[in-house]
DNA sequence: TCCCGGCTCGTTAGCGCAAACATTCGCGTG
DNA sequence: CACGCGAATGTTTGCGCTAACGAGCCGGGA
């Protein structure tokens, strides 16, 4: 014996299907296909189990579903940190697509990240039966974690760098570091610094890329860039350090918080933008357009990386190998006016 | 018969307890007490058998137990739009503290919310035979659509209003509110605007209770304020709205988003912060220290929220009845630079 | 010596549902 | 009018686990 029996909230016992069964005069099984296979019941028959379904107010017990079928209808999400911005939209739009096609989405927060983290979360998620499994951890460590798992699990990376053993879904953050940098060079810029994201981060390092790509194709030179921590205060530590250097006209900052940080560091020491100095960001998050200038940045569309990321999940959990397979999405550069012709031109 | 076997990664079935117990050549039963109640059985025969769990890579599987069991260990929470900072705050500390007691936590996150949606979203839930629920939905009209829910359902509504039928662990927003506005008066402010959030949300009303109570409890009179909707673009609109009336020396925004909107519109406008006009934000997020200027805010504590969610929540499924108690957690004025005596004091 | 109590482990019996197979029913056909 | 065939419904079984109880074994005290 097992389970002392849950009691409904109005105190009595929670009907079950057998109970169903028994006030429509059918036996159990009929009662599972009208739940779950209506056409193949006589309409007469449907309404008459509809009707004690609604008159018991029963609803299917899911485990004992998952246990008889193997599905559990849940999708696991190993996110980093979801209070930013970037997991927390992708997360967010993973539950959207999830919701309208009946998933229900479980999900654990990382805060630290490190190989052990990973593997553990995706643990914590197959002990719950989950259906599949996503994983929005933007480092480039993540990838070695990914890679101790059994290469067939049903499991999609986003946000993942390149040598990941499953399909994933990203942002191309190389184009639209790009694109911003080209935008600056295209105004008249000598050069462009950079203030990187933390070096493990998978987009700070493609955003690194496409700016050194960006210069080196304009001929000019890109040295290592520094690098901060996303944060608004290493952004302004960093500007603390450029302020005073009247050769710098541009900055691109890796993400918007970052480029906030500048800017107040720029003002304080008396240099304007985009008078004096350009500044990119990254992101474009919802106050952007109200920084002092409103930021140029670059839009990452996550509402499109959650539901490319379903989709290409689902198709796993169908059985659909698409291994290695890798789907971006394309930034866009959004202007606003940070970014102006360099002063003397 | 049912559930086309699953299979190992690897390509072999899925170990089960029986396979567990063959090994280590006992019965399912101990197996069952090795993982559930250790000390129940001898050290020796418990090593025999988690080396052969360890041998078969075994874990248990939970709709089983929760069939058996009726207990899953997941938590369900309804949340408004985990984009934005508060609610994602909340979510992620519950999802911290549901963690370390070895719940998992599935989500379902709301774009809009009406009085259906929020029964959807905890139907959803009990679907997925949830033992405890968290709402996180500050909304006024959430507490119909709660209403409608039997009153022993396990759950707890977190920053709900009061006249709700289940405990509510909220921030206290009103004693949030006067601190701020008191905080402007000891400055030797005439009086204090207010821009209000949306009318339904909870956290918008005891803010604007806040407001008004400090103000009339100086003599000051508190008109109906506008109401923005957390924006910052609807800040910057009631900005330049203000900007030109040289009587308006100190606001208070009814969130940090909206802060920013208004600081732009009034250094377009030329007046000074703090030297004309002084603002005051709440919610502190991560950015306000780097608003131009830095912001004088009120700092919530979405941690101890969600702790203390997660604690009531764990009573009320061990059958502690605390029905319609209310937990409330203070927040804390943080001084900064937007704030000022006002000119020609 | 025998008996009793405690500890350890096994046996039985479901938890609620759905897959597979069995049965019944209705109806058109030869 | 018997037959057959498909559609509608029923019966059996088991998914993997654990609650409840029962059996075996040991040692200590009468």
């Amino acid at each position: 014996m097992a389970a002392e029996s849950p009691e409904a909230p109005d105190g009595r016992r929670l009907a079950v299907m057998e109970d169903v069964a028994a006030m429509a005069g059918v036996s159990a099984m009929t009662v599972s296909r009208v739940l779950n296979a209506p056409e193949k019941v006589r309409p007469q028959t449907r309404a008459r189990v509809m009707a004690a379904v609604r008159a018991l107010d029963y609803r299917p017990n899911s485990a004992a579903r998952v246990l008889a079928t193997g599905r559990s209808g849940v999708l696991g999400v190993v996110s980093f940190d979801t209070t930013l911005y970037g997991p927390a939209s992708t997360v967010f739009s993973i539950e959207q697509a999830a919701r309208e096609h009946d998933y229900t989405v479980s999900i654990v927060s990382l805060s630290s990240l490190n190989r052990r983290s990973i593997g553990e979360g995706v643990e914590r998620l197959r002990g719950q039966s989950v259906d599949g499994i996503m994983v929005v951890a933007p480092h480039e460590s993540a990838a070695d974690g990914l890679k101790e798992l059994p290469a067939d699990t049903p499991l999609v990376a986003v946000g993942a760098g390149a040598d990941v053993p499953f399909p994933v879904v990203a942002v191309d953050h190389r184009a639209g570091a790009e694109r911003a940098v080209r935008h600056l060079l295209s105004l008249g810029h000598e050069s462009v610094l950079h203030l990187a994201g933390p070096a493990d981060w998978v987009d700070a390092s493609g955003r690194t890329d496409g700016w050194r790509a960006a210069l080196e194709a304009a001929g000019r030179s890109a040295p290592v860039p520094p690098a901060g921590d996303w944060s608004a205060r290493s952004g302004y530590e960093y500007g603390r350090q450029i302020a005073a250097d009247p050769e710098v006209t541009a900055v691109f900052a890796a993400n918007d918080a970052m480029a906030l940080g500048l800017l107040r560091a720029l003002r304080e020491a008396g240099r304007e933008v985009p008078g004096d100095v350009s500044v990119v960001g990254f992101d474009d998050v919802p106050e952007a357009a109200y920084f002092p200038p409103p930021l140029t940045t670059v839009r990452q569309n996550f509402g499109e990386v959650g539901r490319r990321a379903f989709d290409l999940l689902l198709d796993r959990i169908g059985g659909v190998s698409a291994e290695r397979s890798r789907r971006v999405v394309e930034p866009e550069l959004v202007v606003r006016e940070s970014t102006g012709v360099p002063r003397g031109t």
